[in-house]
DNA sequence: GTCTATAAGATGATAGAC
DNA sequence: GTCTATCATCTTATAGAC
């Protein structure tokens, strides 16, 4: 039982984020995870579908995260839990951007993948902040804007902290979003 | 007199919004502009100073956006004119993502770029927000955080609607940034 | 399943004729 | 100033031995 297409998947994961898709190449994915080069292609069959393999695995971490935020007592609790969790990576995301929202961004850069699927990340996140805007009360296309709203300046601070390479624009931003959250 | 040297701004604009940074190529750039491929290097030295010259027309196109909408009558007023700008350009962002983002976000995946250039349009955006916060009567940290806010929705909108490919998710979160603006 | 060698093409950059 | 030819390197992918 080989861990071999784990390393791999790790590897690129890593990359990917710290560096962007582009500049991940899979001579470094290689020499990260310690497969040989030719030996990759047993395992995903070209590139392109390791990426596929890279965005089904954020699409899972951001579950895990929204199961995490999903624990707390009340629908607002929750949504004030899961930007907790952006401050809690605040300093990751400023060196190398929001490891969902960046790779997203880079992929519809690219050619070839899925339109759908490429959006998962981001599309999982809005459609679970929704549900609890909806919840709170409110109206189904009120709701959608909230959400928007929310991921929107999420993903904006994460853009500009990252951009300007400095945490506390993110920081700032979450807490912003964090009292907003209170009065709605 | 020639006008290869525009010509050349003009198509590495083009291919770097439309295509993403990592994907224009200098061959692209040399078939766009009708300027032979070893021609560019007379134009400039290396593709990263291509870049550099790229970054300072950006710059200029966000101070072209600022100053229009510096001309409406209270800083309030402004703040809401920028807001319309993206708006106006929703279509393409939704299609390529922000001119201004998107770039600045390409470029700190790059290596070799002076920071403090790289991430000057969105600095350029922040600043000029928070000059009218301030205006407004806001405290500077207060002004800042506004500005800050302000800033994010606009890039996070133009992220979601870019990476989900839905022109709406922007208008949806630039709208939403016009009603707070006018509760400030 | 694993690994080396290498093909095939793209890419940034340069040399040198005109 | 302009342009062709080309180098050196990188990158995805494959062939084929073990």
């Amino acid at each position: 039982m080989s861990d071999k297409r784990q390393r791999l998947l790790d590897a690129a994961l890593r990359l990917a984020h710290e560096s962007g898709l582009s500049r991940t190449t899979l001579a470094r994915i290689a020499e990260e995870s310690k497969v040989p080069l030719g030996n990759i292609y047993y395992y995903f069959r070209t590139k392109e579908a390791l990426w596929r393999a890279v965005i089904e695995v954020r699409r899972g971490q951001v579950e895990q995260v929204l199961a995490r935020a999903a624990t707390a007592p009340d629908p607002k609790a929750q949504l004030l839990a899961l930007t907790e969790y952006f401050l809690e990576a605040g300093d990751e995301i400023s060196r190398f951007g929001c490891p969902f929202g960046g790779l997203c961004h880079d992929l519809s850069q690219e050619e070839g993948v899925d339109p759908e699927l490429r959006a998962a990340p981001l599309a999982t996140l809005l459609d679970w902040a929704d549900e609890r805007f909806q919840t709170l009360g409110q109206p189904k296309k009120e709701a959608r804007r909230l959400a928007g709203h929310l991921v929107a300046g999420i993903q904006g601070g994460a853009l500009l902290a990252h951009a300007m390479a400095d945490p506390k624009l993110l920081r700032r931003e979450i807490r912003f979003l964090q009292r907003w959250i209170e009065t709605v």
